[in-house]
DNA sequence: TTTTTAATATTGACAGCGTAAACATTAAAA
DNA sequence: TTTTAATGTTTACGCTGTCAATATTAAAAA
């Protein structure tokens, strides 16, 4: 008799799959809750499984929030790099990197929020992180290296370029994905200035052209 | 007999200023802390007061965090208008504004924090957040306005230098707080532009200067 | 001054949370 | 086939946000 094989009304005793099934969870409800919503017993509820069992995946909640900073932080690098290669000219590529960031943010709300909201007690604990965000923001270094080598350039101490694109893309971003904000606005400044997409456009071509002539 | 007159060993049943109290304690946890540590009762705790004593002077604690975004953006507004009277020249109020931007979330990390970093559920309800956040940065607006008005200024809609100039220093100010990136940095990358004051100098100066010529 | 009332505090209770300890089941390695 | 490591379960603890019912008191009204 087996009254105990299948718990929870599984139908084996092992998940099979829950690591990925507690992140896709948390991501889900983070796309249209806040942070404070989120809880890994909620998380293992949904998965159908004892309150204790992501215990066996994430050695605690941080460890799961680092988790999908982590994915977050690597669909985002994957999506610049991709630029990296495709687009060869700096200037058009700077815009691009900055308009990918924003399209990251739309697309991933949920790792967008996770990613620069959630601040960890500490993060030496996940060094991985580290090395994905690291190899993430070195496209955006790069490309802004080359748009500086360009002929007709402004003359600027690279570092200084690169942490004001990076500021400056990031910056966008956390603002447009802000709701509050975005709304205050509609109701009143920035009217004039239509839809997201066309915000980005410019204010991306706007800062590139920044750094020539 | 007064067994019962003095309770939590407090010298009068009511504490006199609870509210205040509370949210300066909320600040001192956060200064250290993360958002995660931040709990009702501790606060009530700290205060010598019942764990339901915080209840007469916030709804919920949300109420409690909208405050402090408040008292945030409040004092970030006064530094940025203050600026607005005594720097008449409008690129260089720019950059100020910049770095008053910067020194605001240096000098107080945890309205920082709070005010970015905590997506309240319904912003709706916090309508007195959305002036103080419109006033704070009305002076912005203006002064790009300005310095788009000067003698050779770049031909930008003005809508687009306003929102990049509230991008270029809203994400400077996050990154440069973010212990994180910033420990990685310091590691790796950037090492050759010395210390944080000196990015944020170059780098809203390299902004201002962006709009003109 | 006395009385009433509104502001501010209290205790007690409840469900939800993170997580530790001890134990059970099973897939994979020996 | 046996052993072991991975993955699950139950139970339990203290902490949390918050509600309801109640007490104290400062300020307003009489």
């Amino acid at each position: 008799m087996n009254k105990w094989c299948c718990p929870q009304g599984r139908k084996s005793y092992h998940h099979g799959n829950l690591r990925q099934t507690l992140i896709k969870s948390a991501l889900e409800i983070l796309k249209e809750g806040t942070l404070a919503d989120l809880s890994l017993r909620a998380l293992a509820r949904k998965a159908s499984v004892s309150q204790t069992a992501p215990y066996r995946h994430f050695k605690d909640k941080e460890a799961l929030i680092a988790a999908l900073k982590e994915e977050g932080l690597r669909k985002l690098g994957e999506g610049m790099w991709a630029l990296m290669a495709t687009e060869k000219d700096p200037l058009r590529r700077l815009q691009a990197l900055g308009k990918e960031y924003v399209r990251f943010a739309e697309k991933y709300p949920a790792h967008f929020k996770v990613m620069f909201e959630y601040d960890l007690s500490d993060y030496d604990k996940y060094t991985e992180l580290h090395n994905v965000s690291d190899n993430s923001f070195e496209c955006l270094q790069k490309t802004v290296d080359e748009c500086l080598a360009l002929p007709g350039a402004r003359k600027v101490a690279p570092a200084v370029a690169q942490f004001g694109a990076w500021s400056m893309i990031h910056g966008l971003s956390v603002l447009l994905m802000n709701q509050s904000l975005m709304k205050h606005m509609k109701e009143g400044h920035f009217i004039d200035l239509g839809e997201k997409n066309q915000i980005v456009e410019q204010v991306t071509k706007f800062f590139s052209e920044s750094l020539v002539k």
